[in-house]
DNA sequence: TCTTTGTGTAAAATATATTTTACATTATGT
DNA sequence: ACATAATGTAAAATATATTTTACACAAAGA
C-alpha cells in the first residue's frame, strides 16, 4: 500500500506528531504507516485523507500484493 | 462506519459470497462489514470501493465514535 | 555548545480484523 | 413440498494494526 503522506504533509507543513493529533493516534502509527511498515485500517485511512483534504484513493494507493 | 455495502450489491446484483470473491475475502468478512460488526481494513475498503466503481468515501462513511 | 524538534526504530502488550468450520434461518424457484 | 441459494451467526485460531515505553540520531535555532 503505496501513500503519499510524506509529500500531503510537506504541503500542509506538520510534522508526524501534529498529524497523529489530529488523527488521534500516536506518532509511531503515522510513522510505520508512511514508511509502509503496514497498512492502515479504512477507519484512519479516511480521517488522514480528510486532514489532507483529499479522497482516500488520492493519498492512498493499492499495490499488487495487497 | 457506515457503508452502503447492501446497496451497491443490489445495484450490480450480486451475493455477498460473490464480492468476497472478487476481494479475495471470505464470505463471512463481507457479511460481518456488512453489518457493521467491525470497520474494514484500508485495502479492503479500497478493494470493496474499486468493485462498485467508487470512491471509498461513496461507500463508507466515518461515524462519531471513528 | 546547548536545547529543542523531528524522525527512525524496537520489543512487548493490547486491540482489532480475518479465516476456518460449522450450523441455523430465510428467501426463491421448481 | 422440496431443493437450493443467500444470509446471519458463533467460537476458536491466526494475522495484522495500534499503543506504550524507550532510546538513538540528525537538523535547526538560541
Amino acid at each position: 500500500m503505496k501513500n503519499t503522506i510524506r509529500i500531503e504533509r510537506a504541503v500542509l507543513n506538520i510534522s508526524q506528531a501534529e498529524l497523529a493529533d489530529r488523527v488521534q493516534v500516536t506518532r509511531q502509527t503515522i510513522n510505520a504507516i508512511e514508511l509502509e511498515k503496514y497498512a492502515p485500517s479504512a477507519v484512519l485511512a479516511m480521517k488522514i485523507a480528510r486532514v489532507f483534504g483529499k479522497k482516500v484513493e488520492e493519498v492512498f494507493e493499492l499495490e499488487e500484493g495487497d
